[in-house]
DNA sequence: CTTCTTAGAGTCGGTATGACTCGAAGTGCT
DNA sequence: AGCACTTCGAGTCATACCGACTCTAAGAAG
Protein backbone atom coordinates (compact mmCIF):
# COMPACT_ATOMS: atom_id res chain seq x y z
CA UNK A 1 0.00 0.00 0.00
CA UNK A 2 2.46 2.45 1.13
CA UNK A 3 5.39 3.22 -1.75
CA UNK A 4 2.74 2.82 -4.64
CA UNK A 5 3.49 5.65 -6.69
CA UNK A 6 6.51 4.38 -7.72
CA UNK A 7 9.93 6.17 -8.23
CA UNK A 8 8.83 9.10 -10.07
CA UNK A 9 9.42 12.37 -10.05
CA UNK A 10 8.82 14.40 -7.22
CA UNK A 11 8.77 17.54 -5.43
CA UNK A 12 12.32 19.60 -4.42
CA UNK A 13 12.61 20.26 -0.82
CA UNK A 14 14.06 23.55 0.57
CA UNK A 15 14.31 24.75 4.14
CA UNK A 16 13.18 28.40 5.33
CA UNK A 17 13.68 29.79 8.67
CA UNK A 18 11.77 32.67 9.78
CA UNK A 19 14.15 34.62 12.27
CA UNK A 20 13.26 36.53 14.94
CA UNK A 21 15.47 39.48 17.07
CA UNK A 22 14.79 42.14 18.85
CA UNK A 23 14.98 46.02 17.70
CA UNK A 24 18.45 46.76 19.53
CA UNK A 25 17.71 49.04 22.49
CA UNK A 26 17.59 52.61 21.40
CA UNK A 27 17.61 54.21 24.52
CA UNK A 28 13.80 54.69 26.29
CA UNK A 29 11.92 53.42 22.93
CA UNK A 30 9.84 50.02 23.45
CA UNK A 31 11.62 47.22 21.88
CA UNK A 32 10.13 45.89 18.41
CA UNK A 33 10.42 42.64 16.67
CA UNK A 34 12.84 42.21 13.62
CA UNK A 35 12.90 40.04 11.06
CA UNK A 36 15.66 39.50 8.40
CA UNK A 37 14.87 38.86 4.80
CA UNK A 38 17.02 38.06 1.80
CA UNK A 39 16.60 39.58 -1.38
CA UNK A 40 16.32 36.77 -4.10
CA UNK A 41 19.20 37.53 -7.31
CA UNK A 42 17.42 34.52 -9.67
CA UNK A 43 14.14 33.96 -10.90
CA UNK A 44 11.43 32.89 -10.31
CA UNK A 45 10.45 36.24 -7.61
CA UNK A 46 14.07 38.07 -8.85
CA UNK A 47 14.53 41.58 -6.83
CA UNK A 48 11.67 40.31 -3.56
CA UNK A 49 12.50 39.91 -0.66
CA UNK A 50 12.13 36.31 0.80
CA UNK A 51 12.97 33.93 3.95
CA UNK A 52 16.73 32.64 3.83
CA UNK A 53 16.90 29.26 2.91
CA UNK A 54 18.23 26.89 0.22
CA UNK A 55 17.77 23.32 -1.28
CA UNK A 56 18.10 20.58 1.28
CA UNK A 57 21.11 18.42 1.20
CA UNK A 58 20.40 14.89 1.15
CA UNK A 59 23.01 14.38 3.80
CA UNK A 60 22.08 16.91 5.87
CA UNK A 61 18.99 16.78 8.71
CA UNK A 62 16.35 19.04 8.64
CA UNK A 63 17.61 20.93 11.77
CA UNK A 64 21.28 21.34 10.69
CA UNK A 65 20.07 22.69 7.39
CA UNK A 66 18.04 25.21 9.26
CA UNK A 67 20.47 26.32 11.56
CA UNK A 68 23.26 26.48 8.70
CA UNK A 69 20.85 28.86 6.41
CA UNK A 70 20.70 30.82 9.49
CA UNK A 71 24.53 31.32 10.48
CA UNK A 72 24.86 31.80 6.65
CA UNK A 73 22.21 34.71 6.76
CA UNK A 74 22.91 36.22 10.28
CA UNK A 75 26.88 34.77 10.81
CA UNK A 76 25.27 33.45 14.34
CA UNK A 77 24.03 30.64 15.94
CA UNK A 78 20.01 30.67 16.97
CA UNK A 79 19.48 30.50 20.39
CA UNK A 80 16.09 29.06 19.86
CA UNK A 81 15.69 27.07 16.86
CA UNK A 82 12.06 24.64 16.20
CA UNK A 83 10.34 23.25 13.32
CA UNK A 84 7.57 25.28 12.38
CA UNK A 85 5.24 23.93 9.70
CA UNK A 86 5.84 22.72 5.96
CA UNK A 87 4.19 24.46 3.21
CA UNK A 88 3.71 22.06 -0.39
CA UNK A 89 1.03 23.71 -2.29
CA UNK A 90 1.45 22.87 -6.08
CA UNK A 91 1.62 25.88 -7.30
CA UNK A 92 3.03 27.96 -4.23
CA UNK A 93 6.02 28.26 -6.50
CA UNK A 94 5.96 29.40 -10.46
CA UNK A 95 7.99 26.59 -12.65
CA UNK A 96 8.54 24.01 -10.60
CA UNK A 97 7.07 22.18 -7.22
CA UNK A 98 9.08 22.73 -4.31
CA UNK A 99 7.75 21.87 -0.89
CA UNK A 100 9.60 23.93 2.19
CA UNK A 101 10.51 22.81 5.69
CA UNK A 102 9.99 25.78 7.60
CA UNK A 103 11.74 26.84 10.76
CA UNK A 104 11.56 29.80 12.82
CA UNK A 105 14.58 30.76 14.87
CA UNK A 106 15.24 33.59 18.22
CA UNK A 107 18.70 35.53 17.80
CA UNK A 108 19.31 37.67 20.64
CA UNK A 109 19.88 41.36 19.19
CA UNK A 110 23.39 42.25 20.40
CA UNK A 111 24.25 39.45 18.21
CA UNK A 112 22.72 40.86 15.53
CA UNK A 113 24.91 44.06 15.76
CA UNK A 114 27.92 41.81 14.65
CA UNK A 115 25.60 39.97 12.50
CA UNK A 116 25.85 39.88 8.38
CA UNK A 117 26.01 43.43 6.98
CA UNK A 118 24.87 43.34 3.26
CA UNK A 119 22.87 45.13 0.65
CA UNK A 120 20.97 41.97 0.15
CA UNK A 121 20.27 41.23 3.60
CA UNK A 122 18.28 43.71 5.43
CA UNK A 123 16.61 43.07 8.99
CA UNK A 124 12.79 44.47 8.84
CA UNK A 125 10.11 45.55 11.24
CA UNK A 126 7.40 42.92 12.06
CA UNK A 127 5.25 45.99 11.13
CA UNK A 128 7.16 47.39 8.31
CA UNK A 129 7.86 44.09 5.96
CA UNK A 130 8.23 44.75 2.35
CA UNK A 131 6.38 42.56 -0.62
CA UNK A 132 7.45 38.83 -0.10
CA UNK A 133 8.08 36.30 -2.88
CA UNK A 134 5.80 33.07 -2.84
CA UNK A 135 4.08 32.63 -0.23
CA UNK A 136 6.34 33.59 2.38
CA UNK A 137 3.84 36.24 4.07
CA UNK A 138 1.16 33.86 4.93
CA UNK A 139 4.80 31.83 6.54
CA UNK A 140 5.65 34.84 8.37
CA UNK A 141 1.87 35.62 9.57
CA UNK A 142 1.97 31.87 10.57
CA UNK A 143 5.47 32.25 13.10
CA UNK A 144 4.82 35.53 14.52
CA UNK A 145 1.07 33.85 15.55
CA UNK A 146 3.15 30.83 16.55
CA UNK A 147 6.01 32.59 18.56
CA UNK A 148 2.86 34.74 20.39
CA UNK A 149 1.07 31.62 21.31
CA UNK A 150 4.33 29.88 22.81
CA UNK A 151 5.76 33.07 24.48
CA UNK A 152 2.42 32.60 26.66
CA UNK A 153 2.61 29.05 27.68
CA UNK A 154 6.42 28.41 27.42
CA UNK A 155 9.75 30.28 28.46
CA UNK A 156 11.19 31.38 24.96
CA UNK A 157 11.82 35.06 25.91
CA UNK A 158 15.27 34.31 27.34
CA UNK A 159 16.38 33.83 23.60
CA UNK A 160 15.79 36.78 22.75
CA UNK A 161 18.15 38.33 26.21
CA UNK A 162 20.65 38.63 27.39
CA UNK A 163 22.67 36.47 30.29
CA UNK A 164 21.14 38.36 32.72
CA UNK A 165 18.09 40.88 32.44
CA UNK A 166 15.84 43.13 34.92
CA UNK A 167 12.41 42.35 35.06
CA UNK A 168 11.37 45.59 33.11
CA UNK A 169 13.40 43.71 30.56
CA UNK A 170 12.03 41.04 30.07
CA UNK A 171 8.64 42.57 30.66
CA UNK A 172 9.51 44.33 28.19
CA UNK A 173 10.23 41.52 25.91
CA UNK A 174 6.80 39.93 26.54
CA UNK A 175 5.15 43.58 24.99
CA UNK A 176 7.07 43.91 21.86
CA UNK A 177 5.96 40.25 21.25
CA UNK A 178 2.21 40.60 22.45
CA UNK A 179 2.01 44.23 21.04
CA UNK A 180 0.48 45.30 24.39
CA UNK A 181 1.14 46.53 27.10
CA UNK A 182 1.70 44.23 30.64
CA UNK A 183 0.85 45.40 34.00
CA UNK A 184 4.21 45.41 35.89
CA UNK A 185 2.97 44.57 39.28
CA UNK A 186 0.95 40.97 38.38
CA UNK A 187 3.93 40.25 35.21
CA UNK A 188 6.64 40.15 38.26
CA UNK A 189 3.74 38.07 40.18
CA UNK A 190 3.20 35.86 37.56
CA UNK A 191 6.83 35.25 36.56
CA UNK A 192 8.39 34.76 40.25
CA UNK A 193 5.59 32.52 40.69
CA UNK A 194 6.93 30.40 37.35
CA UNK A 195 9.81 29.19 39.32
CA UNK A 196 12.16 29.75 36.34
CA UNK A 197 13.82 33.33 37.42
CA UNK A 198 16.83 33.11 39.74
CA UNK A 199 18.15 36.30 41.49
CA UNK A 200 21.36 36.94 41.16
CA UNK A 201 21.40 39.24 44.06
CA UNK A 202 22.96 41.85 41.91
CA UNK A 203 21.23 45.21 40.98
CA UNK A 204 21.75 47.53 38.26
CA UNK A 205 23.28 50.55 39.35
CA UNK A 206 23.29 54.36 37.24
CA UNK A 207 19.32 54.20 36.79
CA UNK A 208 17.77 57.77 37.60
CA UNK A 209 15.13 55.80 39.97
CA UNK A 210 15.13 52.44 41.93
CA UNK A 211 17.68 50.01 40.77
CA UNK A 212 16.33 47.24 40.02
CA UNK A 213 17.35 42.96 40.43
CA UNK A 214 19.40 41.16 37.98
CA UNK A 215 17.82 37.86 37.10
CA UNK A 216 18.99 34.70 35.33
CA UNK A 217 16.83 32.04 33.90
CA UNK A 218 16.98 28.51 35.30
CA UNK A 219 18.19 26.43 32.62
CA UNK A 220 17.94 23.56 35.34
CA UNK A 221 14.43 21.53 35.62
CA UNK A 222 11.32 23.55 35.83
CA UNK A 223 8.09 22.71 34.03
CA UNK A 224 9.20 21.37 31.08
CA UNK A 225 9.03 22.71 27.72
CA UNK A 226 5.40 20.94 27.23
CA UNK A 227 6.10 21.97 23.38
CA UNK A 228 7.25 18.27 22.52
CA UNK A 229 6.77 14.94 24.71
CA UNK A 230 8.84 13.89 27.60
CA UNK A 231 11.10 11.12 26.25
CA UNK A 232 9.26 7.79 27.42
CA UNK A 233 11.64 7.69 30.58
CA UNK A 234 11.36 11.06 31.83
CA UNK A 235 7.53 10.76 31.13
CA UNK A 236 7.58 8.21 33.52
CA UNK A 237 8.74 10.04 36.73
CA UNK A 238 5.98 12.62 36.55
CA UNK A 239 3.21 10.93 39.41
CA UNK B 1 21.62 33.61 -0.48
CA UNK B 2 18.87 31.47 -1.08
CA UNK B 3 19.01 28.46 -3.48
CA UNK B 4 22.69 28.04 -3.28
CA UNK B 5 22.97 24.65 -3.15
CA UNK B 6 22.33 23.90 -6.41
CA UNK B 7 20.11 21.40 -8.37
CA UNK B 8 21.53 18.48 -7.07
CA UNK B 9 20.46 14.84 -5.43
CA UNK B 10 18.02 15.98 -2.68
CA UNK B 11 15.77 13.58 -0.44
CA UNK B 12 12.43 11.86 -1.55
CA UNK B 13 9.64 13.07 -0.14
CA UNK B 14 7.00 10.79 1.55
CA UNK B 15 3.91 11.55 3.30
CA UNK B 16 2.01 9.66 6.21
CA UNK B 17 -0.28 9.94 8.49
CA UNK B 18 -1.03 8.56 11.87
CA UNK B 19 -4.86 7.91 12.41
CA UNK B 20 -7.10 7.73 15.45
CA UNK B 21 -10.65 6.18 15.76
CA UNK B 22 -12.18 5.04 19.14
CA UNK B 23 -12.53 0.94 19.30
CA UNK B 24 -16.24 -0.11 18.44
CA UNK B 25 -18.70 0.50 21.13
CA UNK B 26 -18.65 -3.09 22.85
CA UNK B 27 -21.27 -2.66 25.58
CA UNK B 28 -20.18 -1.17 28.42
CA UNK B 29 -16.45 -1.56 28.22
CA UNK B 30 -14.62 1.99 28.08
CA UNK B 31 -13.94 2.77 24.39
CA UNK B 32 -9.78 2.82 23.75
CA UNK B 33 -7.98 4.81 20.98
CA UNK B 34 -6.84 2.70 18.16
CA UNK B 35 -4.61 3.03 15.42
CA UNK B 36 -4.74 1.45 11.73
CA UNK B 37 -1.08 0.21 10.80
CA UNK B 38 -0.09 -1.18 7.20
CA UNK B 39 2.22 -3.88 6.59
CA UNK B 40 5.47 -3.35 4.47
CA UNK B 41 5.73 -5.63 1.93
CA UNK B 42 8.97 -4.39 0.31
CA UNK B 43 12.37 -3.52 1.63
CA UNK B 44 13.17 -1.90 3.80
CA UNK B 45 11.77 -3.13 6.68
CA UNK B 46 9.74 -5.82 4.99
CA UNK B 47 7.02 -7.70 7.04
CA UNK B 48 7.36 -5.09 9.77
CA UNK B 49 4.11 -2.61 10.73
CA UNK B 50 4.08 0.78 9.42
CA UNK B 51 2.40 4.12 9.02
CA UNK B 52 0.21 3.87 6.28
CA UNK B 53 1.48 6.40 3.38
CA UNK B 54 3.10 7.28 0.51
CA UNK B 55 5.24 9.20 -2.10
CA UNK B 56 4.54 12.45 -3.17
CA UNK B 57 3.28 13.04 -6.38
CA UNK B 58 4.88 15.70 -8.16
CA UNK B 59 1.06 17.48 -8.68
CA UNK B 60 -0.85 17.02 -5.49
CA UNK B 61 -0.85 18.92 -1.98
CA UNK B 62 0.40 17.69 0.92
CA UNK B 63 -3.02 17.71 2.60
CA UNK B 64 -4.64 16.21 -0.31
CA UNK B 65 -1.86 13.50 -0.53
CA UNK B 66 -2.77 12.76 3.29
CA UNK B 67 -6.15 12.45 2.38
CA UNK B 68 -5.98 10.08 -0.24
CA UNK B 69 -3.70 7.92 1.85
CA UNK B 70 -5.98 7.68 4.22
CA UNK B 71 -8.91 7.00 2.40
CA UNK B 72 -6.77 4.17 0.55
CA UNK B 73 -6.13 2.78 3.51
CA UNK B 74 -9.65 2.97 5.72
CA UNK B 75 -11.49 3.51 2.54
CA UNK B 76 -12.67 6.26 4.48
CA UNK B 77 -12.47 10.34 4.41
CA UNK B 78 -10.95 12.06 7.57
CA UNK B 79 -13.43 13.74 9.84
CA UNK B 80 -10.37 15.32 11.14
CA UNK B 81 -7.18 16.03 9.28
CA UNK B 82 -3.80 18.32 10.56
CA UNK B 83 -0.16 18.17 9.87
CA UNK B 84 1.68 16.76 12.60
CA UNK B 85 5.22 17.64 12.09
CA UNK B 86 8.44 16.41 9.16
CA UNK B 87 10.69 14.06 10.02
CA UNK B 88 14.09 14.24 7.77
CA UNK B 89 16.44 12.49 9.86
CA UNK B 90 19.30 11.50 7.27
CA UNK B 91 19.49 8.03 8.87
CA UNK B 92 15.54 7.47 10.01
CA UNK B 93 15.43 5.09 6.37
CA UNK B 94 18.64 2.84 5.19
CA UNK B 95 19.59 2.86 1.62
CA UNK B 96 18.24 6.68 0.76
CA UNK B 97 17.34 9.65 2.46
CA UNK B 98 13.49 10.07 3.09
CA UNK B 99 11.65 13.33 4.48
CA UNK B 100 8.28 12.53 5.46
CA UNK B 101 5.35 14.81 6.46
CA UNK B 102 3.54 13.59 8.57
CA UNK B 103 -0.20 14.18 9.24
CA UNK B 104 -2.30 12.87 11.82
CA UNK B 105 -6.55 12.37 11.67
CA UNK B 106 -9.69 11.01 13.69
CA UNK B 107 -12.04 9.07 11.90
CA UNK B 108 -15.17 8.23 13.35
CA UNK B 109 -15.44 4.80 14.78
CA UNK B 110 -19.23 3.45 13.17
CA UNK B 111 -16.74 4.24 9.78
CA UNK B 112 -14.06 1.75 10.73
CA UNK B 113 -16.47 -0.80 10.57
CA UNK B 114 -16.92 -0.27 6.62
CA UNK B 115 -13.08 0.15 6.28
CA UNK B 116 -11.00 -1.47 4.49
CA UNK B 117 -10.27 -5.14 5.47
CA UNK B 118 -7.14 -6.93 4.61
CA UNK B 119 -4.50 -9.25 6.41
CA UNK B 120 -1.89 -6.26 5.93
CA UNK B 121 -4.54 -3.88 7.17
CA UNK B 122 -4.98 -4.01 11.19
CA UNK B 123 -6.00 -1.83 13.88
CA UNK B 124 -3.93 -1.87 16.87
CA UNK B 125 -4.72 -0.71 20.16
CA UNK B 126 -2.91 2.41 21.58
CA UNK B 127 -0.70 0.31 23.81
CA UNK B 128 -0.40 -2.85 21.98
CA UNK B 129 1.57 -1.59 19.25
CA UNK B 130 3.86 -4.01 17.34
CA UNK B 131 7.62 -3.72 16.61
CA UNK B 132 7.27 -0.84 14.17
CA UNK B 133 9.17 -0.32 10.56
CA UNK B 134 11.65 3.46 10.86
CA UNK B 135 10.97 5.78 13.37
CA UNK B 136 7.13 5.27 12.93
CA UNK B 137 7.09 4.76 16.42
CA UNK B 138 8.20 8.01 17.52
CA UNK B 139 6.36 9.61 15.18
CA UNK B 140 2.86 7.49 16.76
CA UNK B 141 4.08 8.88 20.49
CA UNK B 142 4.31 12.19 18.94
CA UNK B 143 1.10 12.40 17.66
CA UNK B 144 -0.25 10.64 20.81
CA UNK B 145 0.21 13.59 22.27
CA UNK B 146 -0.24 16.12 20.16
CA UNK B 147 -4.04 14.51 20.87
CA UNK B 148 -4.11 14.93 24.08
CA UNK B 149 -2.41 18.20 24.18
CA UNK B 150 -4.74 19.66 21.82
CA UNK B 151 -7.99 17.73 22.86
CA UNK B 152 -7.82 19.84 26.17
CA UNK B 153 -8.10 23.18 24.22
CA UNK B 154 -9.41 22.30 21.55
CA UNK B 155 -12.97 21.17 20.56
CA UNK B 156 -12.02 18.07 18.67
CA UNK B 157 -13.87 15.03 20.10
CA UNK B 158 -16.23 15.05 17.93
CA UNK B 159 -14.74 14.32 14.90
CA UNK B 160 -14.73 10.81 16.52
CA UNK B 161 -18.33 10.76 17.87
CA UNK B 162 -21.46 10.59 15.78
CA UNK B 163 -23.56 13.70 14.97
CA UNK B 164 -25.84 13.36 17.82
CA UNK B 165 -24.21 12.03 21.44
CA UNK B 166 -24.88 11.88 24.73
CA UNK B 167 -22.67 13.89 27.82
CA UNK B 168 -21.50 10.34 29.25
CA UNK B 169 -20.42 9.64 25.29
CA UNK B 170 -18.50 12.83 25.14
CA UNK B 171 -17.13 12.19 28.37
CA UNK B 172 -16.10 8.81 27.17
CA UNK B 173 -14.24 10.10 24.51
CA UNK B 174 -12.10 12.54 26.50
CA UNK B 175 -11.22 9.71 29.00
CA UNK B 176 -9.98 7.22 26.22
CA UNK B 177 -7.93 9.59 25.04
CA UNK B 178 -6.51 11.32 27.84
CA UNK B 179 -6.37 7.72 29.76
CA UNK B 180 -7.58 9.09 33.10
CA UNK B 181 -11.13 9.58 35.17
CA UNK B 182 -13.19 12.58 34.85
CA UNK B 183 -15.15 13.64 37.42
CA UNK B 184 -19.08 13.65 35.44
CA UNK B 185 -20.26 16.45 37.11
CA UNK B 186 -17.78 19.13 36.42
CA UNK B 187 -17.10 17.42 33.06
CA UNK B 188 -20.44 18.28 32.62
CA UNK B 189 -20.50 22.18 33.79
CA UNK B 190 -16.87 22.86 31.64
CA UNK B 191 -18.53 21.22 28.37
CA UNK B 192 -21.82 23.61 28.83
CA UNK B 193 -20.18 26.53 29.94
CA UNK B 194 -17.57 26.11 26.66
CA UNK B 195 -20.58 27.05 24.72
CA UNK B 196 -20.24 24.59 21.52
CA UNK B 197 -23.09 21.91 22.67
CA UNK B 198 -26.36 22.33 21.65
CA UNK B 199 -28.98 20.02 23.03
CA UNK B 200 -31.44 18.87 20.66
CA UNK B 201 -34.24 18.76 23.71
CA UNK B 202 -34.24 14.63 22.10
CA UNK B 203 -33.48 11.74 24.85
CA UNK B 204 -32.00 8.37 24.39
CA UNK B 205 -34.27 5.65 25.21
CA UNK B 206 -33.69 2.33 26.17
CA UNK B 207 -31.09 3.15 28.86
CA UNK B 208 -31.89 1.20 32.64
CA UNK B 209 -31.67 4.70 34.13
CA UNK B 210 -32.63 8.17 33.52
CA UNK B 211 -32.21 8.85 30.25
CA UNK B 212 -29.75 11.12 29.23
CA UNK B 213 -30.12 14.34 26.86
CA UNK B 214 -28.68 14.11 23.45
CA UNK B 215 -26.26 16.62 21.96
CA UNK B 216 -24.94 17.96 19.04
CA UNK B 217 -21.28 20.20 18.42
CA UNK B 218 -22.40 23.93 17.41
CA UNK B 219 -20.45 23.80 13.86
CA UNK B 220 -20.54 27.81 13.79
CA UNK B 221 -19.03 29.98 15.37
CA UNK B 222 -17.89 29.81 18.91
CA UNK B 223 -14.38 30.16 20.36
CA UNK B 224 -11.78 29.89 17.03
CA UNK B 225 -9.89 26.54 16.48
CA UNK B 226 -6.54 28.68 17.57
CA UNK B 227 -4.30 25.69 15.98
CA UNK B 228 -4.22 28.24 13.65
CA UNK B 229 -3.70 32.16 13.12
CA UNK B 230 -7.16 33.97 11.74
CA UNK B 231 -7.24 34.83 8.65
CA UNK B 232 -5.81 38.59 8.73
CA UNK B 233 -8.91 39.36 7.76
CA UNK B 234 -10.33 38.18 10.82
CA UNK B 235 -7.50 39.04 13.25
CA UNK B 236 -8.41 42.74 12.66
CA UNK B 237 -11.69 42.38 14.11
CA UNK B 238 -10.24 41.47 17.16
CA UNK B 239 -10.31 44.64 19.80
C1' DC C 1 15.79 67.99 51.30
C1' DT C 2 12.13 67.92 48.10
C1' DT C 3 10.54 65.89 43.84
C1' DC C 4 10.38 62.53 40.31
C1' DT C 5 10.54 57.86 38.53
C1' DT C 6 10.50 53.08 38.63
C1' DA C 7 10.91 48.83 41.73
C1' DG C 8 8.52 45.66 44.14
C1' DA C 9 5.10 44.08 47.73
C1' DG C 10 0.33 43.71 48.79
C1' DT C 11 -5.07 43.90 48.39
C1' DC C 12 -9.57 42.92 46.30
C1' DG C 13 -12.86 40.87 43.26
C1' DG C 14 -14.16 37.86 39.49
C1' DT C 15 -13.57 33.43 37.27
C1' DA C 16 -12.17 28.66 36.50
C1' DT C 17 -11.82 24.14 38.59
C1' DG C 18 -11.46 19.94 41.66
C1' DA C 19 -14.05 17.43 45.28
C1' DC C 20 -18.28 16.51 46.79
C1' DT C 21 -23.59 16.20 47.72
C1' DC C 22 -28.18 15.30 46.43
C1' DG C 23 -32.61 15.10 44.14
C1' DA C 24 -34.47 13.30 39.38
C1' DA C 25 -35.89 9.83 36.30
C1' DG C 26 -35.70 5.93 34.15
C1' DT C 27 -35.41 0.16 34.24
C1' DG C 28 -35.93 -4.22 36.37
C1' DC C 29 -36.89 -7.24 40.19
C1' DT C 30 -40.03 -8.95 43.74
C1' DA D 1 -47.35 -1.58 42.89
C1' DG D 2 -43.43 -0.60 44.99
C1' DC D 3 -38.59 -0.96 46.01
C1' DA D 4 -33.75 -1.12 44.61
C1' DC D 5 -30.40 0.30 41.48
C1' DT D 6 -28.28 3.09 38.11
C1' DT D 7 -26.90 7.17 35.88
C1' DC D 8 -28.37 12.03 34.92
C1' DG D 9 -27.83 16.58 35.97
C1' DA D 10 -28.07 20.53 39.20
C1' DG D 11 -25.88 22.63 43.06
C1' DT D 12 -22.29 23.71 46.94
C1' DC D 13 -17.74 24.74 48.79
C1' DA D 14 -12.82 25.65 48.85
C1' DT D 15 -8.88 26.89 46.31
C1' DA D 16 -5.94 28.81 42.57
C1' DC D 17 -5.24 32.14 39.27
C1' DC D 18 -5.45 36.64 37.20
C1' DG D 19 -6.62 41.53 36.13
C1' DA D 20 -7.07 46.03 38.32
C1' DC D 21 -5.49 48.69 41.69
C1' DT D 22 -2.84 50.77 45.89
C1' DC D 23 1.07 51.78 48.50
C1' DT D 24 5.84 51.97 50.15
C1' DA D 25 11.02 51.64 48.87
C1' DA D 26 15.07 53.41 46.82
C1' DG D 27 17.66 55.63 43.89
C1' DA D 28 18.82 60.26 40.76
C1' DA D 29 18.09 65.13 39.81
C1' DG D 30 17.30 69.69 41.14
Amino acid sequence: MSHQHGHGATARLAVSTVIFALSPDEGAAAPSLRIPLVRRLREPGAGRWALPGGWLPVDEGLDAAAARTLAETTGLAPRYLEQLYTFGAPDRSPDERVVSVVYWALVHSDEVQRAVADENVHWFDEDELPELAFDHREIIDYALWRLRTKLQYSRIAHALLGETFTMAELRGVHEAVLRRRLDPANFRRTMEASGTLIDTGQRLAGTPHRPPALYRFDTGAGPAASDRPATTALQRTNP
